[in-house]
RNA sequence: GGGGCUGUGGUCUAGCCUGGUAUGAUUUGAGGUUUGGGACUUCACGACCCCGGUUCAAAUCCGGGCAGCCCCA
């Protein structure tokens, strides 16, 4: 018997704050001590996560006629300044590079609308170029003024900006849609992060915007996390930038932009967060790095058990299934802790026994259940568990995300729901420019931020605004805020 | 943006109030015994965040900086 010890010193209930920092840096996702403010290591474990991830979401795009590009990191100045409204949002934290070209500042890109808006210009022509749509893999920049928290808000992050003109508005505006259904698809089917899109209102759009549409998730803190939002750029930013085309009559015109951003750092935040527990991290079946980890156990003549180990990785590897054996000279337990911590989905045991009955045993992640798989079809066993795991995953993270949305009448049942961690919804006068002196009041006096109205369905407003008391035109959603 | 806490080997930690040889564990490397839920053992390597001040003497006291965490906006 070994030592007893706890895997955690604060369970994820108790404080998730602490248990978020602690995970981290147990299960080998970042590490801070880079020493630069808002700027992080994210290790090799984090970093395949966020690559299976990134390769996921880009299959996504591809398949909804998406092309990539890479584009510089470097934004001129002049161009950066072209549509006032987008300056004005970004200015105060971009990063300038103390390296000027002439007279000309540069700016590490905070997000690439400027570079791809310059380009767009001259390549799109003609209606026949259209629609454009262009995605990018890419880190950005912003110099945040509030408090950093890894991988939830960094000066740093790591996204895919997707950038699509359009020759009508209403195809547009059917991109948008199509953005909220791909985070659906993949944020939440796929990564088990359950969200509710929420159309911003006017003060709160993204900079340049017609309107924006973010996507806003829970952390189990009770507090909301924008995850990826879409936005229909607004006309004025491309006039600024002079993109037009000829149409097929040959009248000039100018096309209908969107930009969508999910930002793989921080939707990995939201996975640690929504399925992780006291024992380390659960990933999702199809984005853990590894799927399946294999633990021998080696007795003497273990010539037999080896060569079946091999075959079992074999096989697996032959199904696309990321497979890894673990053959340090730890023990066995010390083996069994470090893949949890890791969340790995499944962990094989097998030694002689095993041999001789023909069956393994499978350790299941987020349950902690061990069952009996006979060997000889163990490729398509692991597979169905794999789907059941995360369908499991996903079920059980929208349950906990469905009980806490929560109707409220007035304020005072308001302030109770944030306290308990809870987002809420009610009555609110308008999400236009009218309704933001009652926005400003939950902020300030109910502490708490207004995510807009729901993007994917129509909710019906009766009686009154809960703030002001005048009539209510629309239900919106609040919640504690990052 | 405001407030609080903290910074000691790779990691965690004692020492700090009351200035004087830096504690323990773990990790890492080498060796031996082990291996079905965090093994044991021997040896070795390894640290006071940075800059300044006070002092015969600073991990310790003072000032500033940087970074991290927590709470609030």
């Amino acid at each position: 018997m070994g030592k007893k010890k706890t895997t955690f010193n604060i369970s994820k209930s108790e404080n998730f704050s602490e248990w978020y920092s602690e995970i981290l840096n147990k299960a080998e996702i970042v590490d801070l001590r880079y020493g630069v403010k808002g700027f992080v290591v994210i290790r090799p474990w984090g970093a395949r996560i966020i690559d299976k991830m990134y390769k996921i979401y880009e299959s996504a795009l591809r398949c909804t006629g998406h092309e990539a590009a890479i584009f510089p990191a470097v934004i001129p100045e002049k161009n950066f300044k072209r549509e006032s409204s987008h300056v004005d949002g970004f200015a105060p934290e971009v990063f300038w590079l103390d390296k000027k070209q002439g007279d000309e500042k540069l700016a590490l890109r905070p997000t690439s609308e400027t570079a791809f808006y310059e380009m767009y210009n001259l390549w799109i022509r003609s209606y026949r170029d259209l629609p454009m749509k262009i995605y990018q893999r890419a880190n950005v920049f912003r110099n945040e003024t509030k408090a950093t928290r890894p991988l939830i808000r960094s000066r740093e992050f790591h996204w895919i900006e997707s950038h699509d003109a359009f020759a009508t508005k209403k195809d547009a505006e059917a991109q948008v849609q199509d953005d909220i259904v791909m985070t659906e698809e993949v944020m939440h089917k796929i990564f088990g992060v359950p969200f509710l899109p929420m159309k911003r209102p006017q003060w709160d759009k993204f900079p340049g915007a017609e309107y924006t549409i973010g996507s806003d998730s829970i952390l189990p803190d009770g507090k909301v996390i924008q995850q990826p939002s879409t936005h229909l750029i607004s006309q004025h930013f491309v006039k600024a930038f002079d993109v037009k085309f000829v149409d097929e009559r040959e009248k000039e015109k100018t096309p209908w932009l969107t930009c969508y951003g999910p930002c793989m750092s921080r939707i990995l935040a939201s996975v640690i967060s929504v399925h992780g527990d006291d024992n380390g991290l659960v990933l999702p079946y199809t984005i853990s790095p590894v799927q399946v980890v294999v633990v021998p156990f080696y007795s003497e003549e273990s010539k037999k058990v080896r060569e079946m180990v091999e075959k079992i990785q074999k096989d697996l590897l032959g199904e696309h299934i990321d497979v890894r054996v673990d053959n340090s000279g730890k023990r066995p337990g010390e083996k069994f802790f470090h893949w949890e911590m890791k969340g790995v989905p499944f962990r094989i045991e097998i030694g002689e026994k095993e041999l001789e009955s023909g069956e393994v045993i499978v350790f299941i992640r987020d349950t902690r259940e061990k069952i009996s798989v006979r060997i000889d079809d163990l490729a398509e066993s692991i597979k169905n568990l794999g789907a059941e795991y995360d369908s499991r995953l996903l079920a059980r993270a929208d349950d906990s995300f469905k009980s806490k949305i929560v109707d409220c009448k007035d304020k005072v049942s308001i302030k109770k729901a944030l306290k308990l961690g809870k987002i809420v919804k009610f009555s609110f006068c308008s999400v236009e420019n009218d309704g933001a002196k009652c926005a400003e009041f939950v902020e300030k006096e109910l502490e708490a931020r207004v995510m807009g109205i729901r993007a994917d369905i129509e909710e019906k407003a009766s009686g009154k605004c809960v703030i002001c008391g005048e009539k209510s035109n629309v239900i919106i959603y609040a919640g504690k805020s990052y």
